[in-house]
DNA sequence: GTCTATAGTCGGATAGAC
DNA sequence: GTCTATCCGACTATAGAC
């Protein structure tokens, strides 16, 4: 019943056998999912078992945190380019077509990078699993950070294609973008193989870049108001 | 040693046996991956659970048997539309830009037919999975049908774009096109919570094919050849 | 706060009756 | 071919020493 002590009453020691196994729960909860045992999480933190009820109460208690902890990291990643659009879309003048089109594309570049880099692939693989089959993590993930990603991507994208971002064809342009930069995961193996690519270094990502800009640029056609800037 | 006897060999009774393990293991390892119990898989499956064993060796094999069983049943869905476009590729005279988009957008189509439908929630969750995180059961998968779809589709996006099929860029094309569908479910909580969407009908799905068809059209753009056209 | 030891349950695979 | 019964190792969680 009693849940796990504040963290300010738990000592230096107790807090990093607490870090190490957030750190350890992201990547081995990625990679098996929930089904994941607990020997498997505390010999990955390289903590004793018995710290995982005892600092989370249990081992979904180190699921959910694990999510939360995603959440912060990933938001922490996106703001910067996403706080620029926020201010931007807050001013009094809105930004125009052109503007709007080289924030989302910074918005869209943070995030592949994300994607690609190697640190983040076990927070992505967990995220993915609870798309597929969401649990009561899901929400903390969304209210998270997608909420909030979302919220300033659909008013963004609105100034680029006309419309107003409640519209469902706008909103459906934001999961269109996402799903083309998520598949850096959720199609790894397959980019991987079928580029004849031993992982996705500078030269890689280049080319991803370009698309990105390519598909940003393409979002308003064929309708007429589209531009060859940017 | 001995595997498990040759289907000929097999009585109508173990032949149904078989189906329903093969069945039920696609449905619960999709869900839950391989960590998914045998006796999960045999409870589902409403047979025995030394049945798995007997008909497929171990666990292990019969998450093979799985993986063989999903390549034969998407290669089914997909053929039809990539035989159309196979066949005009080896045409003396091959298609034009044009053509090629409507071939393009029909292969999408099905594919995204595929994505939405509920039968095939588990094969995607299944597929996603080992694509982010490969087993032996990948190669299966990618022999059976990504390579095949992917041979086809690159020098058909390349009829679009220009270039050759060999091209990086061109080569990039594919899952990005196929990630923006793709996301249909390997972001589908996002989608459903953020269009409000209780499920994915036919009101839905069109919104979803324009967005395909506008995708296929925008393809070559900002290139010069691009058309007005499809 | 962290450890060892252990309780109680569930895991995959098999043996042998039918 | 299918079943029940069973082995034995791995599982989560807890108790209690330090």
């Amino acid at each position: 019943m009693a849940p796990s002590p504040a963290p300010a009453a738990r000592g230096e020691r107790g807090e990093e056998t607490r870090q190490r196994l957030l750190q350890a729960a992201i990547d081995v909860f990625g990679r098996h999912g929930f089904e994941a045992s607990t020997r498997q999480l505390a010999a990955a933190a390289g903590v004793n078992l018995a710290a995982i009820p005892y600092h989370f109460e249990s081992k979904h208690g180190l699921y959910l945190a694990a999510a939360e902890h995603i959440a912060g990291e990933i938001r922490s990643r996106l703001d910067p380019a996403l706080d620029r659009a926020r201010l931007a879309l807050a001013a009094p003048a809105p930004p125009d077509a052109a503007d709007a089109r080289a924030l989302l594309a910074e918005i869209l570049e943070a995030f592949a990078r994300m994607m690609v880099d190697d640190a983040s692939a076990s927070w992505a693989r967990f995220v993915i699993r609870e798309q597929m089959e969401p649990s009561d993590a899901f929400d903390r993930l969304h209210g998270g950070f997608i909420g909030p990603a979302f919220a300033t991507l659909a008013p963004l994208i609105a100034r680029i294609t006309g419309g107003t971002a409640e519209d469902e064809r706008v909103r459906l342009q934001v999961p269109r973008l996402l799903g083309q930069i998520l598949m850096l995961r959720s199609a790894r193996a397959t980019l991987l193989r079928e580029l004849h690519w031993n992982a996705i270094g500078e030269a890689e990502f280049a080319l991803i870049r370009d698309l990105i800009r390519t598909s940003v640029v393409a979002l308003d056609w064929p309708r007429p108001n589209a531009r060859e800037d940017l």
